[in-house]
DNA sequence: CGATTGCGTGCATACGATTGCATAGCCGAA
DNA sequence: TTCGGCTATGCAATCGTATGCACGCAATCG
C-alpha cells in the first residue's frame, strides 16, 4: 500500500513493491518473474518464482497497465474510428476486430464519427495525445495528408477500409463495391430482363459515386439509355429510399427495377412499393447492397450484394497485429475481399 | 527529441523537455501554463506563456496522456461494456455516451460481451488491470460480489443498466419493462379485444423472464387462461422468434395475438405469418418490446413498447461523470426512463 | 530603510513499471 | 588456492508528466 501524502483518503493501490515486500525479493525480480517470456534471458530461481506468485495470489495484484504502457512504450491498445454504429456492417467489423485483439490480449479504444469530418479530425488529434499500439479507421473525409501526419508522428501501424491511401504506406482492405455493382446490373438485365433501372447513389461519397459509375457503365454497354430522372441521389438512409421511390414511381414511365447503393435505402423502396400497392418484384423489383442482417429477415427477402465485413474485420485486424508484432513491415499491401450477389426474392 | 539508447532507431517523441528547451524555461513551468486551470493557482507571466505555446506550435507538441494518467491518476477515459453491438437498443447508448465523454474530453474504451458470462468476467480483470476513471455497464450474469471487488479493488465510478446493485453503491438506470408490459397487455385487452395472447420470454434472463412474470400477472387479473403452450421462450434473436411462431400457428386454437418481449423476436413471427398467409394484424396480431427502429420501417409496422436508450444513456453517462468530477458522492441512485407504448399496424 | 509579502520560476521527487548493469555466491579448472 | 564463469538477484535509471517546496526579486509596509 501506498500512502498519499497529502490530506486525502490513502490509496489502496497494489504495486509491484508491495509484492516485493511480502515476498522478501527486489522489485525488479517480481517485474522479471510477472513478464517472464521464453525469450526473456533472465533466470530466476524456481523457488522464489513460486514465493512471488504466492504474494501476488494473497494481495490480489494486478500490474498497472499504465505503468507499464508509459515505460514500455506498449499500451496493448488499439483504437478502431468506424463511420457509423447503427449500421450491421460494422457491427461484424468491430466484433471481429475485438475478437482477434483479445486474442492478443489487447483493448480496443473505439471512436464513432458519424460520417463528419469534424469526428475523424478529431480522432486524428486524440491519437496524437494518447498512445495507442495500432490503429484501424474507416476514413470517408480523411485526406492523405493528415493520415500521413498520424502515422509520422505517433508512428503506429495503421489499417484502413479503404482502397485510397496506398502512398502512405497502410494496409488497406477493400471490397470491389464498383465491380460488384457492374456485374449485379449486368445480372438484372441479361437474367431478369430489366431495361428501364432506376439508381440510387450518394453524391458527394466515394462509395455512392463509384457504385453510380459502375451501374451507368455497365448500361451503356448494354445499351441501354439511363434518363436523368432515373439518376437519384439519397444520403444512406431509408428514409432517403423512401422519398426517391415515390418520385419514381410518380414518373409517367416508371422504371421496371430500383437499384439502391446500400440496404437502407432499398428497404425504403420497397415500404413505399407496398404502400403503394405495388409487387415487389413483379410490378417492381428493388436490388440493394451491403447485406444486412434485415435483408434476410424481411418479406419479400432483400436481393443484394453482399460485402464480407467479419472476413474484412479479420483481415484489417489481422494486418495490423503483423506490423504491431514486426511479422511484417514492408510497404503497404491492400488486399481485397471479393462481393457476392445473394439473390433472394425482391430482385 | 529523446534518443534511444540502444541502437534502435531514433524516437521521435517531442516531450515537454523539448519544449522547454526551445522556450528558454523549465519543464515545470512548461507543465504549469499547458495545465493551467482557472482553479490552478499558480501564476504564470504573460510572456514565458507566449513562449511557450509558441514552441508548442512549433513542434507540434501533443501532451503524452499515458504519462499524465500515471503522474496524476486521471487516465481521462471511461470503459463501457456493453452486451450486443447488433441490437439497436445499444447503439443509441453508446452514441451518447460517447457524445457525453467527448464533451468531459475522455475517450471511451468499448467492450462486447455479447450476453456471455466469460466476455463479462474478463471486463472485469482488464478494468482492474488498466485503469480509468469510471465504468458503464450493462450486466447479465455479474453477481454483486464481482462488482464489488471491482469497485472496492479500483475505486472507481460505476454505473450500471439495470435495478439491481443497489447494495454495491453503484448508479443504475433502468427502465420498467415489467409494468410496461403489464399495462401493453391491458392495452391488447382493453383496447383490442384480444383473450387468446401468447408471450415470448427468454428463460433464463432477468428481462425475459421479469417480462413474462408481468404478462402473466395482466392476464391473471383479467382473469384470462394461458396454456402452457401459449408460453413460450426464445433467445432474443429474430429465428427464435420464427420457430415459435409457426409452433404457435400449428396449435389447433392458435393465439389471436403474440406479444414477443423483444422486437427482433416479433419481426420473427411477422415473417413466418406473411410466409403462412396470415394478415398482421386481423388474422393474428403481433406486439413487440423495444421499439428498434427496423419497427417504424416495416410493412406492417410494428406496434411495441419504445424504451429510451437515448435518454438512458445520457443519464447513465451524466451520472457516471458527476461522480468523477465529485459533484455527487453520496450513497447509490436508482433512476427511472419510462417507458412508451407505441401504437403502429402490426397489433 | 529593513522586514514582509507576493509573484514567477526552477529543483527535485513521485506515479508504477521495465531493464541495463553490477554483484554476490558458487562451482570447476588450472 | 586462485580465478574465470555462471546463476540469481539487487541497484538505479528511465518512460513523460504533475506538483510540493524553495528561492529570487520587486513591491509594499511599518
Amino acid at each position: 500500500m501506498s500512502r498519499a501524502k497529502n490530506g486525502q483518503p490513502t490509496r489502496i493501490t497494489i504495486t509491484m513493491k508491495d509484492v516485493a515486500r511480502l515476498a522478501d525479493v527486489s522489485q525488479s525480480t517480481v517485474s522479471r518473474v510477472l513478464s517472464a517470456s521464453p525469450s526473456t534471458a533472465v533466470p530466476i530461481s524456481e523457488e522464489t518464482a513460486q514465493r512471488i506468485n504466492d504474494a501476488v495470489k494473497q494481495l490480489g495484484y494486478y500490474p498497472n497497465l499504465t505503468a507499464r504502457a508509459l515505460r514500455s512504450q506498449k499500451t496493448h491498445m488499439i483504437a478502431m474510428m468506424i463511420a457509423d454504429i447503427a449500421n450491421p456492417y460494422y457491427h461484424f467489423m468491430v466484433r471481429k476486430v475485438q475478437e482477434v485483439a483479445r486474442q492478443h490480449n489487447y483493448d480496443v479504444l473505439i471512436s464513432i464519427s458519424n460520417h463528419e469530418q469534424d469526428n475523424e479530425l478529431h480522432f486524428i488529434e486524440a491519437m496524437m495525445r494518447r498512445p495507442v499500439d495500432g490503429v484501424i479507421l474507416t476514413p470517408y473525409h480523411l485526406t492523405d495528408v493528415e493520415l500521413s501526419k498520424l502515422i509520422e508522428r505517433t508512428n503506429v501501424p495503421v489499417t484502413v477500409l479503404s482502397r485510397r491511401f496506398t502512398s502512405t504506406g497502410v494496409d488497406g482492405i477493400y471490397s470491389d463495391d464498383g465491380l460488384a455493382v457492374y456485374e449485379a446490373t449486368q445480372w438484372l438485365i441479361r437474367e431478369r430482363k430489366h431495361e428501364r433501372i432506376a439508381f440510387i447513389g450518394v453524391p458527394g461519397t466515394r462509395p455512392g459515386e463509384r457504385r453510380m459509375q459502375a451501374f451507368l457503365k455497365a448500361m451503356k454497354e448494354a445499351g441501354l439509355p439511363v434518363p436523368a430522372k432515373y439518376q437519384k441521389g439519397g444520403d444512406f438512409g431509408s428514409e432517403a429510399g423512401e422519398k426517391v421511390m415515390r418520385e419514381l414511381m410518380a414518373l409517367k414511365t416508371p422504371p421496371t427495377a430500383v437499384f439502391a447503393c446500400n440496404d437502407l435505402m432499398a428497404l425504403g423502396c420497397i415500404a413505399v412499393a407496398q404502400d403503394l400497392g405495388l409487387r415487389v418484384p413483379e410490378d417492381v423489383a428493388v436490388m440493394g447492397f451491403d447485406d444486412i442482417p434485415e435483408a434476410a429477415r424481411m418479406r419479400p427477402r432483400l436481393t443484394t450484394v453482399a460485402q464480407h465485413p467479419l472476413e474484412m474485420g479479420e483481415k484489417l485486424a489481422q494486418a495490423l497485429f503483423e506490423r504491431i508484432e514486426g511479422k511484417v513491415s514492408g510497404s503497404a499491401r491492400l488486399l481485397e475481399v471479393p462481393c457476392k450477389l445473394m439473390v433472394r426474392e425482391s430482385a
